[in-house]
DNA sequence: TTTATTGTTGATTGACGAGTCAATAAACTT
DNA sequence: AAGTTTATTGACTCGTCAATCAACAATAAA
């Protein structure tokens, strides 16, 4: 069986397999066995190809990271115009790939991950200051210096509405996030016009 | 020793020393040892009077929610009119006690737990429903049937920024963080007269 | 066809931790 | 004084889990 290349589809299997079980058990309790069993190999193969539980949970983490990140890179590529990007950030932050329950739950405890894991934290931080980025450049022609407040309320917003979201029951609905952060932006806009 | 008494007095040690072990550890990764050590008992003692670490978990988070509770109440009973009442239950939500980091991490921490622990999350979503309902009351006179809207997004609002706190280094400044809610709800009042 | 190299796992190790228990002691009751 | 209740702990059980290892299989390289 055993053919040459395993390694790339294996990881990849593993991350799938890590994001799934820490939504499903609401938790970083999560044992590397069930990961691997879901993955459909021995722990002792992710291991081999890991070398630690950590590294599992934070390959995990750039993943998700990076799914986001695509998203967004995407939707603003078809967005022209300040308001037009602003909300293509948030309907990006807000998709049914990001906003689905799975992947909200394993954001909670990559959160706190960070807490004990530097690396974890690093991360985090390197999506928040591009989100802050993000933000800024559409809202800098808009709201000119104001930009910087607005962005940091809003960005903190987005992280409140996906912290929300662990606690509802039934399907996620991100529509009603993206009207409850563009209400928010647009009352600020409104405001720093004046 | 052993004096009459002392349920008490040992539970709420356990209480206490279970929000600082959790903010240190930045996880619910802690050990019913730990806790009753820095509690001054042995870890026996802990099952004794609790049960289970569950139990542990559950009384510091009604612990908190309490404190909590009990500060909004308090700054309420001296705020006259509803803008006064809002900017109350702010400062509250942000005050020194509440906003710490240890508190702030058990927070977080408390959420988690909430994905798991049922009665957890009855007790997050108490917290949620009374604060909204404390919003409400303040908002409804100022935005009428918008009030609703507004403090959804309040409420997310403050959410976030205790998240966002949690990735900060060094010391929490909870003035900023009023100010940022308060901005977000004059921003909204404004828009809601029109 | 030897000899690496890569893939793969069952079994094992070693550590840690929740919860239990038996035993001891002080205080209160009668 | 004898008996009961409350306080308290050290030692122990039992389970779990991350990480390692020895061994085996298949492909590629020499």
């Amino acid at each position: 069986m055993p053919k040459l290349g395993m390694e790339p589809i294996r990881k990849a299997a593993l991350v799938k397999a890590t994001i799934v079980e820490i939504g499903r058990a609401g938790s970083l309790d999560v044992t590397v066995s069930q990961i691997a069993k879901r993955a459909g190999m021995s722990s002792a193969l992710a291991h081999h190809y890991f070398g630690s539980k950590e590294e599992i949970f934070l390959a995990a983490m750039r993943h998700i990271l990076s799914l986001y990140g695509a998203e967004v890179r995407g939707a603003l590529h078809l967005a022209h115009g300040p308001e037009e990007r602003l909300r293509a950030i948030l309907a990006a932050s807000f998709s049914a790939a990001n906003f689905r329950r799975e992947a909200v739950g394993a954001w909670l405890n990559f959160w706190v991950l960070a807490q004990t894991v530097p690396e974890a934290k690093r991360l985090l931080a390197v999506y928040q200051k591009r989100l802050r980025s993000n933000l800024l450049a559409g809202l800098r022609p808009l709201a000119g210096d104001r930009a910087e407040n607005i962005a940091d309320g809003l960005g903190a917003l987005i992280d409140g509405l996906y912290l929300r979201e662990v606690l509802k029951t039934g399907a996620p609905d991100g529509a009603a996030a993206v009207a409850t952060a563009m209400a928010y932006l647009t009352a600020k806009l409104e405001r720093a016009q004046t």
